[in-house]
DNA sequence: CGATTAACTTGATTTAGGTCAAGACCATGA
DNA sequence: TCATGGTCTTGACCTAAATCAAGTTAATCG
């Protein structure tokens, strides 16, 4: 199964460490492949976030509507990341968030008890699990920062650095938001710096 | 040594599991105590963050300083949390954060490497690094969705809501640029929302 | 293929919050 | 004790980015 093989090879490469074929078995067992079209829902507001997704193919997005029915995109998510609000996940409470497909979506799914059941069994799916954590630490923490001390043309050249595969795949506006901006005021931040 | 009864407590309580009397006295050789007076700086800007601190009293503020000179608080943090530029810490780069005692400050203090035996060694210590890193991920999807998403008022609500203790301990220009405002701008809302 | 909808640009105007400046109110320590 | 420096408030002014509006270009789909 080519799903599972990139699925397999990226844990080995995250964590360190090899899988056995008992832990592929267990791994194929509880993790469900799911597929998307674009604009369907993986999540919606009020749900509980029963699932947590491996992006095998295509992306999605990561959002909230403001009492002013504005969309705030909080993550825009590609392949080989994980998909989930984990707040919701972790604590089982209803999410604040949606999150819908931007392209045709495959992910690789499964819920939070059977999370537990492969940390607890298989070495390399715990060891990944921790260099997660480690990652994702660091880049909220670089994201607050950009947040707080950029400007928006800053926070758009530290994107393009940093992230430049987004360029690529999602439409400006997305991209906008996700930053933090109107579409309108990306647009003229890319006017003025091609010169 | 009560220091350490109040770490042992906590690891105990956020694990849910018990320390052996040998861990506790792994944690005591490796666990250093180490005391700031108010001002002094746990992390300067640039240096590594070779030490992870356990607040055992007092407080501490994390900031950048940006060109035009202005600082910008990301963390503050109280007794019974975790200091360190996690970034520096994990990977050994330079620090772009100072971290200083806005109180003076008793910590207890490792290093990435002895962190490291107190996860493989530990059981409590693990289980208590998972928790932790999940309420991080978890504090962190909030705080940036109130950045993207709120008014500053809102964030000033946010803030009375979910860290009271904030507005006993620190300054109220401290709060104003944690929240990403400027003092004036957080004195104004105080004055409107008192009536 | 056209037709319809979504994405992007550009200009005019508004606004939330920042900046600058001055005064009031404090703690702290020699 | 009062001087000194940090903190908070208030007012006048400014600016980055949002909003509103209209037109243009690019995708999508029957």
């Amino acid at each position: 199964m080519s799903n599972f093989e990139a699925f397999f090879n990226y844990i080995q490469e995250i964590s360190g460490k090899l899988l056995s074929e008992d832990d592929k078995h267990l791994l194929m067992a509880h993790f469900k492949p799911k597929k998307l079209r674009k604009r369907q829902y993986f999540l919606q507001e009020g749900d509980v976030c029963k699932y947590i997704g491996f992006i095998v193919k295509g992306s999605a997005r990561t959002f909230t509507v403001d009492e002013k029915g504005h969309e705030h995109i909080l993550k825009l998510s590609l392949e080989n990341w994980w998909l989930a609000d984990f707040e919701s996940f972790y604590l089982l409470t209803p999410s604040r968030f949606n999150i819908e497909a931007l392209e045709d979506l495959e992910v690789l799914q499964s819920t939070n008890a059977q999370i537990e059941e492969f940390l607890k069994h298989i070495p390399a799916f715990a060891a990944m699990s921790n260099v997660i954590s480690q990652n994702y630490t660091i880049a909220n923490q670089k994201r607050m920062q950009a947040a707080m001390s950029y400007t928006a043309e800053e926070r758009y050249e530290d994107l393009i650095n940093n992230y430049p595969q987004f360029l690529k795949r999602f439409p400006q506006n997305m991209i906008a938001s996700y930053l933090g901006l109107s579409p309108e005021t990306l647009s003229r931040i890319r006017k003025n710096s091609f010169k």
